[in-house]
DNA sequence: CGTCTGAACGTTATGCTATAACATACGCCA
DNA sequence: TGGCGTATGTTATAGCATAACGTTCAGACG
């Protein structure tokens, strides 16, 4: 499947953010009953925290946010939901920061390139096929069978770049 | 630069393994020597720690290597040592396994992808210029100045999917 | 040679990240 | 309505990483 044509790197410009997560939530909820999923108050909760910026977040910050809104406060609570966002396509895990963020355009099967502005924290995601295709031709080269890939990069989202001429 | 010539991913290969340790830690000894940086005992025995195999190690399996050699056993010993090297190019961090790997040719300026056996935890570096040219191509799009890149792929190496049949 | 200095190392303590294991509650449906 | 699978709450602990401080060591320089 090609890329999503819609403004891949949404969170770098200027965007009516409560129609951009309201679109998302509303599409994490078509998805979950396509699939027979349940998206639960926590679930979506979670998920809403982490639409709330376009930034990734540790687990014990959306635990501490979710402790804050009356549900359980304990890590496995957190991790679970983000366990099964994660699983559905609704969240990336960005291991280079060991946090989480909200994808972004759910629903395409993607492997996202993750943009990490280094000042700013703002995470955005970048088409990921070419960079698949890429990354397909040398595995096929050394013989290794993917399945699943991790692409972060971290530098200046184009609004710090601006400031730190 | 372009990627190095000989066999990429040599982790993956029938090879003189004695053979290709010495030579990565005669190349360490040369490149620390002409940086003016010290490759101290506690530096070239992590390194030769992670060479032993080509996988990945967590930290505090190293500081239990160095702890029997008798280094001493508290984690920044290990952290410091294995920051040293990642500096320097000689190993690199596997994000996605909170874990340390040898770099098998340390010298060249590369932005390698790592390829990581999902059963035998085999890693292996692959050339990641065309995937480095690829991510450069997607980031100018969203207007991204990349510094750091971090490619892992998740897979089978050749040996393991041969057995998977 | 002495001593100064900065880098490296050792050690204590602590913080952050993640999961195992078990108990409780809830929804569905036969 | 009783049974079952899924989800949640809770306790406890495991695994990863670093701050801070004191000591040691190698090399520079008078």
């Amino acid at each position: 499947m090609p890329d999503p044509a819609p403004d891949p790197a949404i969170a770098f410009h200027a965007h009516d953010h409560a129609h951009c997560c309201g679109g998302l939530i509303a599409e994490a909820e078509a998805i979950a009953a396509s699939r027979s999923v349940r998206l639960t108050p926590v679930r979506r909760r979670v998920l809403e925290i982490l639409l709330e910026e376009h930034r990734a977040l540790g687990a014990y910050d959306v635990l501490e946010r979710l402790a804050r809104d009356g549900f359980g406060n304990q890590p496995p609570v957190a991790y679970r939901a983000l366990d099964f966002l994660v699983d559905q396509g609704l969240a990336h895990r960005v291991a280079r920061l060991n946090a989480f963020m909200a994808c972004t355009h759910p629903g395409h099967s993607h492997t996202p390139a993750v943009l990490i502005c280094r000042l700013c924290r703002t995470v955005a995601e970048a088409p990921g096929s070419r960079v698949r295709a890429a990354i397909d031709a040398e595995a096929e080269t050394a013989g290794f069978a993917v399945e699943r890939t991790t692409v972060e990069v971290l530098g200046l989202c184009p609004a710090c770049r601006e400031g730190a001429r």
